[in-house]
DNA sequence: CAAGCGGATGCACACGTGTGCAAGAAACGC
DNA sequence: GCGTTTCTTGCACACGTGTGCATCCGCTTG
């Protein structure tokens, strides 16, 4: 009663060989709709499932996938995990989360990640060593960078197109008639940031102007306090934030200090977060795509596992500008 | 190359049987220190890992732990799915991840967790059917309900002590001299939400009150607004609220029509999300420990999967009200 | 030096499954 | 009726690993 059901008691109850009740389970095997019936009456009598783990074991493919992800509960990663996995369950895999706290190990999970033979990977972490890339490779196993693009060496890369949509965010201020504007970027290193900082600095430079002044908010709310700070020192009339929490943290500190919104300044976000449409914030803001992303990842990785001889390819998610009224 | 690394092959490298190599990442195995230095050696330089999947079959042991968890993106539920995450990591132990978008889909949803032998089972989802309980009982497999208290068969439960958190709201409100009390309650059929209410309502009702109104808002923000309109018709001086989302919701409808809080309306959630804590919303709420449940979940469970004989047992984690400006 | 002993090592089996191959059965065309 | 094709079924092997058992080696002890 305690013990798991295999497919040899099956056969025996049903009365067949064990390859009858392998193929009753194995789409597209030749069993005669008789037997498949009784099989199938017995297994669900005995409450049988194949064991997936074994069945890996012979077919060499999990129908895993590893997830690697920071920060979950950064409110734009949450959406982003929730809709890969409805996308992965919509394809039938099966999902194996492992959060990254501490850059630096992530050798040794994504080892921990291979040694259960995931059919691939998709990280969607700040730093991904090209070390754990290679050894990805080696196995053959293909990786999807999402939200994180990395010319790594045959990774695959899903992410928003931020040069686009952050030159979106300077062109509206620059419609608006803003002058002094500063910037937020978010975490150094990370290629979300640099790609934004160089699609606003590029917008910017079409109008001919420059940020007044530039701060780091690490992509965190706590840190982004500081950063506004710092930034509403050099008395902007409008500023540009790499994220959504970054740009609740201005608004705060901008109420706290009576600087009116958007009259005296202007603040645009990045991602669109729940909380951005909150009529606390209104926040005006770049938005990002989730579904659309954790579909592409999931496609993209799912087409990289049937057909391997495929090269990596690279996708690329429009944003839309969200208008409310903080800018 | 782009072969999988066995054990047979780093033996032969080494010039030893398998066995010594399985030994030798069998921590308590009798092996040479000499050997096993070569073993790991050899091990290192062909990038060899033990196939984490073919050790389950002669172990019986995969270390994964399923987590069926609904609605990621609730901030609360994120911040639990990472302290889960980090509980089970420090185990050594691996997670599968599922969303539960639709509470019908429970029984093949658990059965997809248990096909791939699953260790045990987390559950911090709505319902979860009696049908799958009993499904990991008949395997043998212990199942924590998480958040989700439930007096399945055999399944043991970590949850905050929802009761006691209420009545601290209740007395909280009480203290503050309001009369006009209101309540929103979450999703009807959720032991959370009848324990919150039953301790609210008790709470009130050592003080010889009850709520002047009652609406549903079911643990949404939009749903929340809705319910928020229906209870401010009643002219309430106070709204508990069974989580912050609705209370946020609470303030953002409140602040429109202009009333004043806390002057004329005191405000009290539930959870404690990171939003509460935001200068715009400044909300006074009921903190659940999410470390402290996610860690009692894996430590339960982990004990239920070495010693499988004991029982299953509950656990309940103390709450506390955290005061901000709302009440 | 002989007997004894403990630790290291290899052999072989087991875990639960998918699948090629050959054999058998059934259906079909002439 | 017989040869031929198509479909079904069982046998046996393979996947990569852990572990009991027997063997062997080297060292200690009397």
């Amino acid at each position: 009663m305690s013990a798991r059901v295999t497919a040899a008691e099956v056969a025996r109850a049903a009365g067949v060989s064990r390859s009858a009740v392998s193929r009753t389970f194995t789409p597209g095997s030749s069993v005669s709709t008789s037997t498949r019936n009784r099989i199938e009456a017995v297994a669900a009598r005995l409450g049988y499932r194949p064991n997936a783990l074994a069945r890996t074991l012979i077919t060499r493919r999990s129908r895993i996938i590893g997830v690697v992800m920071a920060a979950i509960d950064n409110p734009f990663h949450a959406q982003l995990l929730q809709c890969l996995d409805a996308a992965l369950q919509a394809r039938g895999l099966a999902m194996l989360l492992r959060g990254a706290a501490r850059p630096e190990m992530t050798d040794e999970l994504i080892h921990h990640l291979l040694s259960y033979q995931v059919d691939g990977v998709i990280v969607a972490s700040g730093l991904f060593s090209s070390s754990a890339a290679k050894a990805c490779v080696g196995v053959a196993t293909p990786v999807v960078m999402l939200d994180r693009l990395m010319r790594a060496a045959g990774a695959s890369a899903v992410g928003s197109d931020n040069r686009a949509g952050a030159r979106m965010a300077a062109e509206h201020l620059v419609a608006l008639g803003r002058r002094r504007i500063a910037f937020m970027s978010g975490t150094p290193g990370i290629s979300t940031s640099s790609e934004r900082a160089h699609g606003f600095l590029d917008g910017l430079a079409e109008a001919g102007l420059a940020p007044i002044a530039i701060a780091s908010g690490r992509y965190e709310y706590a840190a982004g306090q500081g950063a506004a700070e710092a930034l509403l020192a050099h008395a902007p009339d409008a500023i540009f934030c790499e994220n959504d929490l970054m740009a609740m943290a201005v608004l705060d500190v901008a109420r706290a200090r009576g600087v009116r919104v958007p009259d005296d300044l202007a603040v645009i976000g990045f991602d669109d977060i729940p909380a951005a449409a909150l009529p606390a914030y209104a926040l005006t803001t770049v938005a990002q795509d989730a579904r659309a992303m954790a579909d592409a990842a999931a496609a993209l990785l799912e087409e990289r596992i049937e057909k391997p001889a495929r090269r990596a390819s690279r996708r690329l998610i429009a944003c839309t500008l969200v208008r409310r009224r903080s800018a």
